[in-house]
DNA sequence: GTCAGATATATCGAGAATCTATATATTGAG
DNA sequence: CTCAATATATAGATTCTCGATATATCTGAC
C-alpha cells in the first residue's frame, strides 16, 4: 500500500486534504456541498473558508486525486462536481493509516498529562 | 474544566504546544532536551527545528503556561530550564480533552474511506 | 592540547498556507 | 422585488514553520 507520511509541520493541509477525499469517497459532490457536509458532520470543528477550499480543490485536481466536471443546464447556475479518482482512493487509504499512526504516537506522548 | 478548543486551521501550532506541555508535565527540562525527547518518543514523527522550538517556548512563557529559569554555574554553559505552571497544567488537561474530541470527529468522517 | 562534532540558545529572512475581504452571479422565500 | 443563502473564484494581509546563520560550551578522539 502506498504510504502517505503525514508532515507534522503542515498538519492543517494534511487534514484538509483527507477531509475532502473522505467526503468524496462514496459519491461526487460540488465544492460548497463538501464544505457544508464537513462542517455539519464535525459539529463545526472543521470549517473551510472559501479562500481555503477552492485553491485546495484546484490543487487536488491538478494532482489528479479528484476530477471536476461542470454541470448544470444552459444559462443556469453551473456547479463543478468533483469525483475522486482511482489514484485519489489509493492515496486516501494510505492517508488513513498515517493518521492512525499519528494519533497513536501523539497519545503516547500526551498520556503524560493526567489529573 | 477550561475548554481549550483546537483551532483546526492552525493544527501544527496546537500540536507543538501540547507536545511541549506534555513533555514538561512531570518534570522540568531545557529546550534542547524537550526537542530530543519528543523526537525519540515519537520515533521521529514529531520534530522541532530550532527556529520553531525557541519562539514557541518564549510564547508559552509569555502566556505563563511555563516558566523558564537559567541554571548553570558561573562561567559555565547556561541552560534555561522550563517548568510547567499551575495554569499550564489546567490548560494541558483541557487540551487533551480537545485532542480526543478532534480525533473522534476526524475518524467519524474519514471512516468513509474503506477498502 | 587541539580539533571535530554534539550540545545549547537565539534570531532573521524566505516560503507556504490560511484568513479575510472582495467580486460576480443564481436561486428561493417572503 | 428584495434579501439571504447558494456557488465559485481570486487578491492581499497575516501568521507560522523552515532553513540558515550566529554564538558559545562541552566531550571524546588522536
Amino acid at each position: 500500500m502506498m504510504h502517505t507520511a503525514i508532515d507534522s509541520s503542515n498538519l492543517t493541509k494534511n487534514l484538509n486534504e483527507i477531509l475532502i477525499l473522505a467526503t468524496l469517497y462514496k459519491e461526487k459532490k460540488h465544492g460548497y456541498q463538501i464544505a457544508l457536509e464537513i462542517e455539519e458532520k464535525s459539529d463545526g470543528m472543521f470549517k473551510f473558508n472559501h479562500g481555503t477550499l477552492y485553491p485546495i480543490l484546484h490543487k487536488l485536481e491538478k494532482e489528479k486525486l479528484i476530477k471536476g466536471t461542470w454541470k448544470g443546464e444552459e444559462s443556469k447556475r453551473q456547479r463543478k462536481y468533483y469525483a475522486i479518482t482511482a489514484k485519489g482512493r489509493k492515496y486516501a487509504l494510505g492517508y488513513v493509516a498515517s493518521w492512525k499512526n499519528f494519533f497513536k504516537k501523539l497519545f503516547e506522548i500526551i498520556g503524560e498529562i493526567e489529573q
